[in-house]
DNA sequence: CAACCGTAGAAAT
DNA sequence: TCTACGGTTG
């Protein structure tokens, strides 16, 4: 997982333990933007290909990592093509992972786009020519290896040589392309762009894996997403109401920087500052000068680059260079104050439109911007190769197919506990009215209690996926499609987005038998999710985007869950008879009371300093959502702050925060037991002779000291930079 | 000085 | 995720 590799990365997780109330266990599925990190397990290694070469270019990586497969376990097959296949075996599995996740998406109704990483920061720069070297020193290992004989070494060495993300994301967006799904290639970082398109309320919420998405100021994340849709929400609008950590009067400038002290991918954090420290140093100074500036008079010698350093950071955050798909060319995540100076490349340099239009839409790529080296016909050749292979085999041997599984634990522990906790779900009691018309999943259905069903799920999720393969594989003889609202409604949002591609739209096949049995899988999970289902329209009210689940469900006259989606398609419908998007799906009179976090919170509810107006929203209206009323504009701008939907999940999150709760103990921060709260005085004057921690960004701290251990000194690193 | 805490590196996956 | 370590608290 891309957390591993990247230590950087790692700092933040730890604040995502820390967030119990807000970050709730989510029982459905929503959000409309994927980050290619969702699909864990898509990513190996983040970063370059080998020989310094980044990126998309990784095809010839693709030629050495494959060819010791000749001499593994997989030799018997024989030849080149299958040194080719091997590899499309792993690339196949990352896609249809990602397709099984877009699928389970464009399900529950939500429209997916996905965004990939695309050019490097310069501040990063460093780092990953880091990764290339080790790369490139894995190649020559694994070739040395394999002239001495050693295959099994040299396999080894060769998979430490490759980085397959950029492939996967290249055949992916083939796929995505044959598919209609959205995507968009980030002119730098996905997370940025996601960023970007999350505050222009292009999406209403993001998934990913990547905590970077906090101090980048993202409103509604979703972290973990697992394969039956359920995860962890994050809402900046809740976050005062987090009890381990003390997040009052915090603004979002407040949780940028306290994330940068504790450690980012733009500036390592000083020795022996971590979150805990960054917090309680952020809560009582407010800003990173008074911090530093206190740290500094408490005999830490901090290096005078550090708070240059720090701004930069800081900005890069602030304002990065994105891709805006509305004026289609590259802007800033938000407006670039004045004293940011002239060379504005840290942020990514500037590109001109149609470079960065080429880049979104997968034409360009993003490293060297121009048209991509690979030979597409020989790759799709062996992709859908593999395809076939894959296919005989899994359908024949009815296989399970190994689609990467989430191996986080903390993520395994979040999904156990909201399975444990789905056992005991029971439909709530209060039922939207427009949902009561039509039959409910549950009321109709002896299964909707999901006692006992765990595995069926996973098996469906499984169908799902080989499913989709076969699809995929013969997706060029597609069947015709017939003009549908859907359509218009795509083509509508599509217009208004210039995204690089068209709408959703999966279920525009007719029904293979395969499909059927997904369908009857899927419905069969829907009834299981019954509850949860509507609580996924109850949520709808707020998607800014909803297309073609009823679509795709309405080939299926059996489907309930096409009842219950086709209910908010047609109230979307009903107010003027078109199709309106970010409407209303139905209408929920009262705001319900918030039983979870009347349970769960005792924290005094203000007024949010935590100032989510600071950002620079286009669309911006301070008005309360008020469900069941109000235009389009206003759901879709407010989506973060209506949570009456959470009665709903409040079983769901109670039961799994308690076990949260209980496992992260640890990490409770308690104002009263004093011993972990306030600041704590750094040790003075002593001279840090640790190095500093690798792979981070090039900042020299050889004057820096500040808590130093001893055991520091077995950090690996060689300092030679600081000498 | 025991109990506890946060950090950071190693190990496991 | 696990664990060792140095540091703090009372």
């Amino acid at each position: 997982m891309l957390t591993k590799r990247i230590p950087v990365i790692l700092l933040f997780p730890p604040l995502l333990r820390l967030l119990d109330d807000s970050a709730r266990v989510f029982a459905s599925s929503f959000g409309l933007l994927i980050s290619e990190k969702a699909f864990q397990g898509l990513e190996r290694r983040k970063g370059p290909g080998s020989d310094g070469d980044p990126g998309f270019a990784a095809a010839a990586a693709i030629n050495h990592a494959a060819y010791p497969c000749a001499g593994s376990s997989r030799a018997d097959r024989g030849g080149g093509y299958l040194l080719l296949a091997s590899q499309g075996r792993h690339l196949l599995q990352h896609i249809n992972y990602c397709m099984h996740r877009v699928k389970l998406l464009q399900h529950h109704g939500v429209k997916p786009i996905l965004v990939f990483d695309g050019g490097f920061l310069p501040m990063k720069v460093d780092q990953e020519t880091k990764r290339a070297r080790k790369r490139k020193e894995n190649l020559e290992r694994a070739m040395e290896h394999e002239a001495a004989g050693n295959s099994v070494a040299a396999f080894d060495c060769y998979q430490k040589a490759v980085d397959i993300s950029p492939s996967i994301a290249f055949e992916l967006i083939k796929v995505l392309k044959q598919e209609k799904v959205d995507y968009v290639v980030a002119p730098y970082e996905a997370d940025a762009q996601m960023t970007f398109l999350s505050m222009y309320k292009h999406v209403d919420a993001v998934i990913t894996e990547d905590s970077d998405l906090i101090p980048f100021g993202c409103s509604r994340i979703i972290f973990k997403m697992d394969k039956f849709g359920q995860g962890v929400e994050f809402r900046s609008s809740l976050l005062e109401q987090n009890k381990d950590l003390d997040f009052t009067g915090f603004t979002k400038q407040m949780i940028l920087e306290m994330c940068v002290f504790s450690g980012c991918d733009y500036l390592p954090s000083l020795p022996g500052m971590g979150l805990k420290r960054a917090h309680a140093l952020i809560r009582k100074y407010k800003s990173h000068e008074k911090v530093t500036k206190h740290l500094r008079y408490s005999g830490v010698s901090i290096p005078p680059v550090y708070e240059e350093s720090f701004k930069k950071a800081v900005w890069a955050f602030q304002h990065q260079r994105v891709y805006d798909p509305e004026k289609e060319c590259i802007v800033h995540l938000s407006d670039v104050p004045q004293d940011i100076g002239e060379d504005l490349d840290f942020l990514g340099p500037w590109l001109p439109p149609d470079v960065v239009k080429g880049i979104a839409k997968g034409d360009l790529d993003p490293l060297t911007k121009g048209p991509f080296q690979v030979e597409t016909s020989n790759s799709v050749l062996v992709v859908d190769k593999a395809f076939a292979m894959e296919n005989s085999e899994t359908i024949g041997r009815r296989k399970k197919l190994e689609l990467p599984v989430q191996k986080n634990v903390l993520t395994n522990y979040f999904c156990l506990a909201s399975i444990q906790a789905k056992r005991k779900f029971r439909a709530p009691k209060f039922t939207p009215k427009v949902l009561m018309k039509s039959s409910s999943p549950c009321s109709s259905n002896p299964d909707s209690d999901s006692t006992g069903s765990d595995e069926m799920p996973l098996s469906s999720a499984t169908d799902q996926s080989q499913d989709f393969l076969l699809n995929s594989g013969h997706s060029n003889d597609k069947l015709p499609v017939t003009p549908s609202m859907e359509d218009r409604l795509t083509n509508r949002s599509n217009k208004c987005l210039g995204f690089p591609l068209h709408g959703s739209s999966v279920g525009k096949r007719c029904p293979s038998p395969l499909q059927e049995s997904y369908q009857n899988a899927v419905n069969r999970k829907s009834h299981e999710h019954g509850t949860e289902l509507k609580c996924t329209s109850l949520e709808n009210k707020s998607v800014k985007r909803i297309v073609s689940t009823s679509h795709f469900f309405s080939e299926n006259s059996l489907s309930e869950v096409a009842n219950v989606d086709q209910n908010i398609v047609s109230c979307k419908n009903k107010e003027d008879g078109t199709v309106v998007l970010n409407d209303h799906p139905v209408s929920l009179g009262e705001p319900k009371p918030i039983s979870f976090l009347e349970t769960s919170i005792k924290k005094r509810k203000t007024a949010h300093p935590f100032d989510l107006e600071t950002l620079p929203l286009r669309n911006v209206k301070s008005t309360p959502a008020i469900a069941g009323q109000g235009n389009k504009d206003e759901n879709s701008k407010n989506f973060g702050r209506d949570i009456s939907h959470v009665n709903d999940y409040s079983g769901i999150a109670e039961k799994s925060m308690e076990k949260f709760v209980s496992l992260m103990n640890s990490f409770r921060y308690s104002s009263s037991g004093s011993r972990a709260s306030g600041l704590r005085a750094p040790l003075k004057d002593v001279r840090n002779t640790c190095s500093m921690r690798t792979n981070k960004a090039a900042v020299d701290f050889s004057e820096f000291s500040y808590k130093p251990r001893k055991n520091t000194a077995r950090v690996v690193s060689s300092p030679s930079k600081f000498d």
